[in-house]
DNA sequence: ATAGTTCCGGAGGGAGCCTCCGCTTATGCC
DNA sequence: GGCATAAGCGGAGGCTCCCTCCGGAACTAT
């Protein structure tokens, strides 16, 4: 049903961050950097110490602010590499069976989210309304996600009666819930994704 | 129709917040210390420098330390002061008409609200649902507000079919509209509370 | 007035932010 | 391969902030 080309979305996305850097060393340097840029904030949120990021990726404190002149723009480079990489593993998942496939992806997001909501209070104070970027995130993620419910939905592995809006959105729900043990929440996700199953009609109850 | 006494809530929530020190001296710096913190927050954000604060203050970082053991202490002492001084705030109101006074206190609740929202945030990060903090100072903004409507409700100066409910809802809900500026903010509430006025019944339109 | 608390203030050590600039290294051209 | 040069590196240094600690000042009760 979706028209966009989903393996060119992620391309998309990139171009919405910072160049990348051309030559060979400026650029294992840059991806080091957004590696441990994704764990540090992922463990000590937003704040975490950028002097401590370019030691986790064994780089020099300077090269950190060359590829990225402030805080902000590493916290948006990681958000967007985040995002590429959920939206890429939609199509490497499209090799299991249909259900797993897509309930695989939802755990994905799910784990995306965690990154986001560290990310996105902060984000959101500097880029207060950059909406083209969180426009093309939320096309992406689109574009990644309904092929995989499409075809859970035509294996009958999935209820008909539902889309990626709402998944989408119930999902997200149930990973924001606050104050919750991860346990606690993937508990929760497994019920809800339970539900999304299909059933074969039955006659009498 | 409230059974609660007004003028004991204020005192109520105080008590939530750390003891006050006893000496003359120490109540001063205390004092000037909230006051700094109240500044300083509504500038810039719950993350200004207490040194700044503790130098606004015009008292020795050590002081402020000794008041405030932490970032924490000291939002929630800023803010249980600010919640205090809205409620308080509601009897000083009911000098004027009926209709001003209940506007007058819309107004600075707005004015609550953009302190509450710099500190709740980090707030609630450590706070994590001390719900008794809270559920008190719900209690106490309803004391508060409740004699307003009902007076300007009797006096048929706002309409009959809403509550304070409502309308802490309403003035909540554009107050925090995001990325407006304030003069924006006023405006819409201006109509917002127009809305809440008593129109005699017509009989043709 | 004096003793005994209580409180004050800021020095100091540690960490983070960010800039600046001399040195290193990759790349493209011969 | 060798070389020029542009691109990139990294960390010292200057600043601010956080928080602790303790000698001395100030208040209060007697």
């Amino acid at each position: 049903m979706s028209t966009i080309d989903t393996t060119d979305i992620p391309e998309t996305i990139r171009e919405l961050g910072p160049a990348r850097p051309q030559r060979a060393d400026a650029l294992r340097n840059y991806e080091k950097l957004i590696a441990a840029a994704r764990d540090a904030f992922a463990q000590d949120g937003a704040s975490a110490s950028l002097e401590e990021i370019a030691r986790r990726a064994e780089v020099g404190i300077g090269t950190l602010y060359r590829h990225f002149p402030n805080r902000q723009t590493l916290l948006e480079a990681v958000y967007i590499d985040e995002l590429q990489a959920l939206c890429a593993s939609a199509a490497t998942l499209s090799e299991l069976p249909p259900w797993d496939a897509l309930v695989a992806w939802l755990y994905r997001f799910v784990a995306y989210l965690a990154t986001k909501r560290a990310l996105a209070q902060e984000l959101l104070n500097y880029l207060d309304g950059d909406a083209a970027l969180f426009q093309s995130c939320r096309a992406g993620l689109y574009a990644a996600g309904e092929p995989l419910l499409q075809r859970a939905q035509e294996a009958e592995a999935v209820r008909a009666d539902t889309n990626l809006t709402e998944i989408i959105q119930m999902v997200g729900g149930i990973a924001k819930i606050p104050g919750l043990e991860p346990e606690q929440v993937e508990h929760i996700l497994e019920v809800a994704l339970d539900g999304l199953r299909y059933r074969a009609p039955v006659g009498q109850p």
